[in-house]
DNA sequence: TCTGGGGTCCTAGGACCC
DNA sequence: TCTGGGGTCCTAGGACCC
């Protein structure tokens, strides 16, 4: 496959509903990227080798990563499968890095990039810096030289939507979102992210990095179907099935609270959820509750979209 | 042109209590 | 008869990320 347009998502089926979970450089250059539906995805290469997301690969090849990362000396919290964030006390990081950097590649047979920073944000955002499989590096002092005229969206934690509101308020750059007024952004998005924003417009965040192993809120299922649903009965049996499906899999863990999703076939999305009277780890209530909150639903349109979210009580009370 | 699935955290508004 | 202020909990939706 090297070499060649390769596209990963869905079921490997482009003909299907489904979207592009990644692509490599070769489709990238006829437009396909991370997000844009399959369908269209073959119609811009349709040469290109569609493969099937395969989750179970990857989270095997993910714990080979982190395992590598964990050889070091640094504390190692990873953030999704194919990043970590790691902590180390040194005046010269770049050996560091460049260790990261071989020990990945010998031990699994793939490159990544290691962004070297004061806190995570600089971290983050200096990875994309040292892409495909490079390391590079931000500080406080090079900051503003280096992001103060990128557009806010630059920013890891500013979306289109919030750059699409900072800009209203004639904050089109980095450089201007770090000498925003404190009041005025609190007054739009609130004490705590608005004063956050501007930190984050600064290359102020936290540098904490914890080993402790992450402790999952919850788990959700949800199914896009090939043709949309119109039998309102259809929709109660998938829900109950979806709803045992999701507590299952929340390794016996008691659930407190269920949240049932429609997206109906304009794709209008909404939820309804409940605390349960008790926390259970009963199938059979978690599936009772979830069909009593679909009777929340009173939309009778075709339904594209179901889902099933179940909260877990945390472990220690 | 048609828009996945799995997550986390924040905000706003209503209910309710003192 | 009209009606303050503070606090917590709950739910729906928004935003963002991988």
């Amino acid at each position: 496959l090297r070499g060649l347009p390769v596209v990963v998502g869905g079921d490997g089926d482009p003909t299907k509903r489904g979207v592009v979970s990644t692509a490599s450089y070769e489709a990238r250059a006829f437009g396909v990227q991370s997000g844009t539906p399959l369908r269209t995805a073959a119609r811009r290469c349709p040469d290109a080798v569609f493969l099937p997301v395969d989750r179970a690969y990857y989270e095997d090849i993910s714990e080979e990563v982190m395992a590598a990362l964990r050889e070091s000396d640094a504390v190692v919290e990873p953030l999704g499968w194919d990043e970590a964030f790691l902590a180390a006390e040194t005046d010269d990081p770049q050996p560091l890095a460049e260790w990261i950097h071989d020990r990945v590649l010998a031990r699994t047979g793939l490159h990544c990039s290691v962004g070297i920073g004061e806190n995570r944000l600089q971290a983050k955002l200096a990875t994309g810096f040292g892409k495909p499989a490079g390391i590079g590096r931000l500080t406080s002092q090079d900051w503003d030289e280096r992001l103060g005229d990128e557009p806010t969206q630059a920013l890891w934690g500013v979306g289109a939507r919030t750059a699409a509101r900072l800009r209203s308020l004639g904050i089109e750059t980095v450089r201007q979102l770090a000498a925003a007024d404190r009041n005025t952004l609190s007054r739009e998005f609130g004490p705590t992210t608005g004063p956050w924003l501007i930190l984050t417009g600064r290359g102020v965040g936290s540098a904490e990095v914890t080993a402790e192993p992450w402790i999952p809120r919850g788990r959700s299922k949800e199914v896009t179907y090939q043709q949309n649903l119109t039998d309102w009965a259809d929709v109660e049996r998938e829900v109950a099935r979806i709803a045992r499906e999701a507590a299952q899999e929340g390794d016996d863990r008691a659930v407190w609270r269920v949240t049932v999703k429609v997206r109906y076939a304009p794709f209008f999305t909404t939820t309804h959820g409940h605390k349960l009277a008790a926390p259970t780890r009963d199938l059979d209530v978690v599936e009772q509750a979830a069909l009593a909150l679909l009777r929340l639903f009173e939309d009778r349109r075709p339904v594209r979209l179901l889902g099933v979210r179940t909260e877990f009580v945390k472990p220690d009370g």
